[in-house]
DNA sequence: ACCTGAACACCGTTCAAGT
DNA sequence: ACCTGAACACCGTTCAAGT
């Protein structure tokens, strides 16, 4: 009874890969995690199942190349790799949210303009600023990452910042180390922050974070005292907390450390530290 | 055709919402992610699904049931939470793999043994090692958080860090940032060593770690020298490396951030870094 | 209060058949 | 080579009925 092809493709194009990745993300867009079905799929292209199978070896693989996909955006690569979207114009948008994704107003650091760290901190809000419009990715990097550690994803992220980590002068031998734990750093903290913005959305829609927020601390503090006397310390000073002040205050947490403890000077790169 | 009740409940104990965690973290263990079905869950406590369903909402509270027995269990706690299991002999073996837990042959370090330091090195590490028996924990940990972003699960693994911050000597105002980069470096490190041990376990079941990391390098190698330079650099540095030694050198390189950053000296405490 | 089990709606996937 | 669509096996969940 519904209308059938919501939306009928715009020219006579043939189904490709590309146009089913492209829709599985805006499926997963609108309607979340549950919103990917073959069937709202095959309505959306107005085909059959048989013919997206045809293309795609199975579901999972379709949510690796809507991951891909987004990630790819966000990090601003065309790559050649197949998981990749077909219409860079329409994913370049959605990499960029209303507000300006550029750090533009940031706390006065030490650094060049265009530092290593600057750029890592750039690597890390595209994909922060992704999550916006994708609240699905990060449990979705998760599930890719169970599924297979090393896939096409991960590899990307980790690259992108570890050039950075190079570039920072980091010697060789620390650099695995570094590189993982900002990137840990990066997607544990884009998965918080896209769990609270779902929460948001789905408790009152139009209600603005920070009254989410301070419904947030409500409840931690209606948490027992005595189980959880820390969380009801920071109650407060997570009301008032920004989420992009703080995941960047995290970040330059983990480039402190990588700064301390891995460029101590010029010399002693033969001489790990202790610990 | 198969034997029905595989194991038939030690006593005429009658079902349980503990028993049923119970026997949900044994699928979990035993299948991973797709094996906990209620189909099997009835055949296991040789029920009806109509029983399960008067002890539990559904199948997510029932995985966000046992995501938080096994996050209890290895963070050492008896909560008063229902969400627990009932059994914590059972659970406290689970906690405990085959080599000590216990941070003992450690690299020199200038704290005291049982410094906030080495206790957030000692939490860190039984999250850690639970994964090892239940590979399946951080995807969970990841759409519980997805779910619902303050659930039972964080606050605990939130608290526990918390408090070792609070005794490091951080300043208040400095709590919930200190925290928060610990334990979301901690999930994504956590997250991506289940990774690695459930694919090192389905491509072999009886090759080790070694030759495993071998593969993954070799794949890392693979990868076109032109897009992914760093990662094939760090291929070699990958294959040799040790995940635990790894993972407590990501630890530290946050712990140093923290102390270079916000315990500067005693005083201002009322100037924040610029940064 | 606690449990049974048939039944329902929905899902991913297959495959013989078309063009 | 590419697509169709009925059909299959399986899943989470419900609910009238029992004790």
């Amino acid at each position: 009874m519904a209308t059938r092809a919501r939306r009928s493709q715009r020219r006579t194009e043939a189904l490709s890969r590309e146009r089913i990745v492209e829709a599985a993300v805006e499926l997963l867009d609108a309607a979340g995690e549950g919103g990917l079905t073959f069937r709202a799929l095959t309505e959306r292209l107005a085909t059959g199942p048989g013919a997206i199978y045809w293309h795609v070896a199975n579901k999972d693989e379709l949510l690796d190349a809507a991951t891909g996909a987004v990630v790819a955006a966000a990090l601003s690569l065309d790559s050649t790799e197949p998981a990749e979207l077909a219409e860079p114009a329409e994913l370049a948008e959605l990499a960029e949210p209303t507000e300006p994704v550029e750090p533009a107003d940031r706390a006065e650091s030490a650094q060049s303009p265009d530092s290593p760290q600057d750029k890592i901190r750039a690597i890390a809000f595209g994909l922060y600023d992704a999550i916006e419009d994708h609240p699905w990715l990060p449990t979705q990097l998760a599930l890719q990452l169970s599924r297979s550690p090393w896939g096409s994803v991960t590899p990307r992220i980790f690259e992108s910042i570890g050039r950075q980590v190079r570039a920072l002068g980091v010697p060789e031998g620390h650099w695995f180390t570094a590189a993982s734990a900002l990137v840990h750093y990066i997607l544990g903290a884009t998965g918080q922050n896209a769990a609270n913005n779902a929460s948001a959305r789905t408790l009152a829609p139009d209600v603005d974070r920070a009254e989410f927020l301070g419904a947030a601390s409500k409840a931690w503090e209606g948490l027992d005292p005595d189980d959880y006397p820390f969380i009801r310390a920071v109650a407060a000073q997570m009301r008032e907390h920004d989420d992009r002040e703080q995941f960047l205050a995290g970040i330059d947490l983990v480039l402190t450390g990588i700064t301390a403890l891995h460029l101590p000077s010029e010399q002693d790169r033969t001489t790990p530290p202790a610990t």
